[in-house]
DNA sequence: CGTATATTCTACAGAATATTAGAATAAAAG
DNA sequence: CTTTTATTCTAATATTCTGTAGAATATACG
């Protein structure tokens, strides 16, 4: 076996990976496995496409180990392998961002109002939430935050919001996040809040993000509520 | 503009980041300029194609936005466009090190001998390195050197190594480096060293690797030497 | 057991991509 | 100014990939 067939092989395994990257259907699907496992139809609804084709991205990810699946009952459910594949989803987004000059102006212009996001830091933003001076809402399904949540977060999922938003003391400065800057969840809460005369912001970061930045979460069987 | 149309807009410009990984050829350009700027020429010499192939390789990366070049008299000389893309690389390739089997495998028999591995950590290695307990050596080519190296290690291309043997002190261990996992040149240092009755390790880690996990590094340009 | 629902499998058309090779540029060297 | 060398451009082909749709399978439910 020569050096360059050694190389060929080598560089091979790997764009098998990178090569699921390259789907912006798959990149979605990833970013919505991160924040928990799904069910094949949970991600066909989401993503607004037939179920068979999200079943056949499935499938590319399954063959490419980062994706696994067991079965429930009358449905499948899919997962991540591990956390590095969220964190090279993440990774991959954030060099996008960086330089794809496109990419940046169309995430602007998708913030409404520019003074909607929460400009603080994720420690003192950490810090606010834990002394209290900002309520920090997770405002996806409840099946996300109980996967993982930011620590102080509660749930007050976007669907509910409305319905629940006298739990929300009105002295206090009202943060949200979603599943993460490409997430339209929080912007929607926030124009719901402000609706309603609160003082809301969001956060463009989600679990990933934090995670990725080394930050501790939390979980809802961890924490035992 | 519906949140179906904007999400596929962002997805996709991340897609195109995405895209550029799933090419083998693409893949082993982006290791090569992550060790420093190279010609075409250059390029095309490591990976034994067509330079009409890297040309064209090299302007995928280029709408992507990942490279930039400079003409220099009669060459071109090619770039990465900053550290957070040779870091997506290393991850990248972590995770398929991490989730494929094949490749896991393929890595360890590449190393012909288990033992010629240095076991340490970095911090450790970079310790024994400091107080000249070990010699590091670099056997890259010189210009990959010059642009960033390990502290404390010194140039000694593998194409110089025979020659030049006699600099390295008889009493010390030699630990080799080259340009990552992926990399065969410190293992062909290594069988000349052993050849000639020098006790003698390699590390998997290249300078990217090193600087992915936050370690600092040296240039010459800097150091002045 | 038959029906309904979720998922996978298979086949295929259209789009995108990799590779090859010939022609065109651009700078350097004679 | 001609030749040489490095690189890019263009066109053509082979291959792969995405999305669509029909058929098959697997489980739950009645």
């Amino acid at each position: 076996m020569n050096k360059r067939s050694v190389k060929d092989l080598l560089y091979e395994q790997v764009a098998r990976v990178g090569g699921v990257l390259s789907s912006p259907k798959r990149l979605e699907i990833l970013e919505l496995l991160a924040q928990g496992e799904k069910t094949v139809e949970a991600l066909a609804r989401e993503l607004s496409v037939d179920i068979r084709l999200v079943s056949a991205h499935l499938r590319t990810l399954k063959a490419a180990q980062l994706v696994a699946s067991r079965r429930q009952g009358k449905y499948v459910v899919y997962r991540l392998c591990g956390d590095d594949i969220a964190a090279l989803w993440v990774q991959l987004r954030q060099v996008a961002e960086e330089h794809l000059l496109e990419l940046r102006l169309a995430l602007d212009q998708m913030t409404a109002n520019p003074g909607s996001l929460y400009p603080l830091s994720r420690e003192d933003l950490l810090e606010q939430a834990r002394s209290g001076q900002v309520i920090v809402i997770d405002v996806r399904p409840r099946e996300e935050y109980d996967a993982a949540h930011l620590p102080y977060a509660r749930s007050l999922p976007v669907s509910e919001l409305e319905r629940r938003i006298a739990e929300l003391p009105r002295n206090r400065r009202v943060i949200a996040y979603c599943r993460g800057p490409f997430c339209l969840l929080s912007e929607e809460a926030i124009r719901i809040l402000h609706k309603k005369g609160r003082r809301a912001q969001k956060i463009a970061d989600g679990v990933n993000e934090w995670r990725a930045a080394g930050l501790p979460l939390e979980s809802v069987s961890a924490e035992a509520s």
